[in-house]
RNA sequence: GCUCCCUUCGUCUAGUGGCCUAGGACACCGCCCUCUCAAGGCGGGAACACGAGUUCGAACCUCGUAGGGAGCGCCA
């Protein structure tokens, strides 16, 4: 039997933190056993569902790259099919009609907390099956339909996260699987799916455990092979409490605004709740070769972004340049810098990878190489340009800058050049150089920041820095 | 309240009865390198929640305790 994934958001906003760790491991699992993943949209709430938020979760799939071996099942499209089996089971005696009010349902719930008791459906109408009874109540407002469960014995099963996990079924009540509107709720639809959809590995947040003995009863009433079961622990932030926006960004959209690769994201979310021995680094390959679903941790973890950001500058540092450039130049679009003329982005990756962690960072960083410097930092041109030696340094450069090839390694030894001239060390003739190619007393090294401004604004500026150092 | 789940350095984790005076990584601190900032190299501090028990021996097994989390919807 293939092995068959999936992921089932519910389209109520964008695509978190940990429902990109759900879909990772769900599409990894399959991956490795040569399985499929699937994508379910779960959308049967009319109210809180939107188009949007369908859009914004395949946005970020696509972009970390998870792809679905199948188009996108919608549970809105498949109404008479849940209609379909929830008769069936009415037929079979297995579920059954019930009419109270949500206000008596709510009015039972307290009542039984009250007495110290679980809150439970009472199953008032669970053996009304008199002639004429349900007729008689067909227009019934308050009509829902609810699964008639095994009062008896326990649901046991062995969680592939977890463990052997197992509960009563005194525990359980009688769940509405068919809303007063009509509409499926969400245990019934989930099992009738992942059926038909031909589930073989349930995987899923650790909220749902509680759902699952429920979802397994219907799964029997109803004749299927039950699915084996993974549940994940939960994603906390860094002070240990459930993720939301307060704490930090959630969206994983929201990370590619802040500079962060997919395959770094990826690579943090693999590695949080599960290892392969001390290894840190994988590749994609290497996390569908690894990964099992088996050796997933118990435990919640805390997301950590400064080991995301370590992860991120390691990608960006040994990725081949050329293919983070198209990322890179989104953002540097995005900083409002015309990348049309001045450096390939490729070279200035090169440059600036090892300086920081992020390429909304780098973006920032470049540009000094695609716009005018336009703020000087008068400390580093009191420190630096202000003295005799700085001015010779930049008299020499101007003439030697106007002839030498222009590739870094000429520039280099045209500095040296100037150094061993004037005879000072290379702090007096680098940061003269740099104040005035930059503005700033900080840059990567002092050839490459000049070979990326290009020689006739390389020249300029030094005119520029010139005049500044003397006036 | 009830049911279920969880508990190794600050964080992510290795560890499945002797290899553990508990290993790695991020972060932090120090030194080295150095044209700035980084990156890199070397080194350092830092954890088995607690208590019983089983055993020749327990981070690993059992039972309690404490703490944390989830669920108890006509939300998903």
């Amino acid at each position: 039997m293939t092995v068959r994934t999936r992921f089932a958001p519910s389209p109520t906003g964008f695509l978190h933190i940990g429902g990109a760790r759900t879909a990772l491991y769900c599409w990894l699992e399959a991956r490795r056993r040569g399985g499929q993943f699937l994508l379910r949209i779960e959308d049967t709430d009319r109210e809180r569902s939107t188009d949007e938020a369908v859009q914004a979760i395949l946005d970020a799939m696509a972009w970390l790259d998870l792809s679905a071996d199948a188009p996108a099942v919608y549970q809105t499209h498949r109404l008479a099919r849940y209609k379909e089996v929830a008769e069936r089971l009415l037929a079979e005696g297995k579920a059954y009609y019930a009419y109270e009010s949500k206000e008596e349902i709510e009015a039972m719930r307290e009542a039984a907390m009250a007495k110290g008791e679980k809150p439970r459906y009472n199953g008032y109408y669970r053996d009304r099956n008199e002639p004429g009874f349900h007729e008689a109540r067909r227009d019934d407002p308050n009509r829902v339909i609810r699964f008639r469960n095994p009062t008896e014995g326990s649901v046991v099963f062995e969680d592939k996260v977890k463990g052997r996990v197992e509960w009563a079924n005194a525990e359980l009540d009688d769940l509405v699987i068919f809303r007063s509107d009509g509409w499926p709720t969400y245990n019934f639809a989930v099992v009738v799916d992942d059926i038909d959809m031909g589930i073989t590995e349930v995987i899923r947040g650790d909220d749902h455990v509680n759902n699952t003995p429920r979802q397994i009863n219907i799964y029997k009433a109803l004749g299927a092979p039950v699915p084996e079961f993974a549940h994940l622990p939960m994603i906390l932030d860094k002070e240990g409490k459930k993720l939301s926006k307060r704490t930090g960004s959630v969206s994983v959209m929201e990370y590619r605004d802040a500079g962060y690769l997919p395959h770094a994201i990826l690579n943090y979310l693999v590695r949080l709740g599960w290892s392969h021995g001390d290894q840190e680094i994988f590749s994609r390959e290497e996390m569908v070769r690894l990964f099992d679903i088996s050796d997933v941790n118990k435990a919640a973890s805390r997301f950590d972004t400064e080991k995301l950001a370590w992860l991120n500058q390691h990608y960006l540092k040994t990725d081949d340049p050329q293919a983070i450039a198209p990322e890179f130049a989104w953002h540097l679009e995005r900083a409002g810098i015309d990348a049309g003329r001045g450096p390939a982005p490729a070279d200035v990756i090169v440059a600036l990878r090892d300086r920081v962690h992020t390429l909304k960072e780098m973006a920032e960083r470049a540009r000094i190489w695609y716009a005018p410097i336009s703020e000087w930092d008068d400390k580093a041109v009191a420190k630096h340009l202000r003295n005799e030696s700085a001015v010779a340094v930049l008299e020499e450069a101007r003439v030697l800058l106007a002839e030498v090839e222009w590739k870094p390694e000429s520039i280099h030894q045209a500095i040296e050049r100037i150094a061993a001239k004037l005879e000072l060390g290379m702090g007096k003739i680098a940061q003269p150089l740099r104040v005035a190619m930059t503005g700033t007393q900080v840059s990567p090294s002092i050839d490459h920041t000049i070979y990326l401004a290009g020689r006739s604004v390389a020249l300029e500026r030094i005119a520029d820095a010139l005049a500044r150092a003397q006036g």
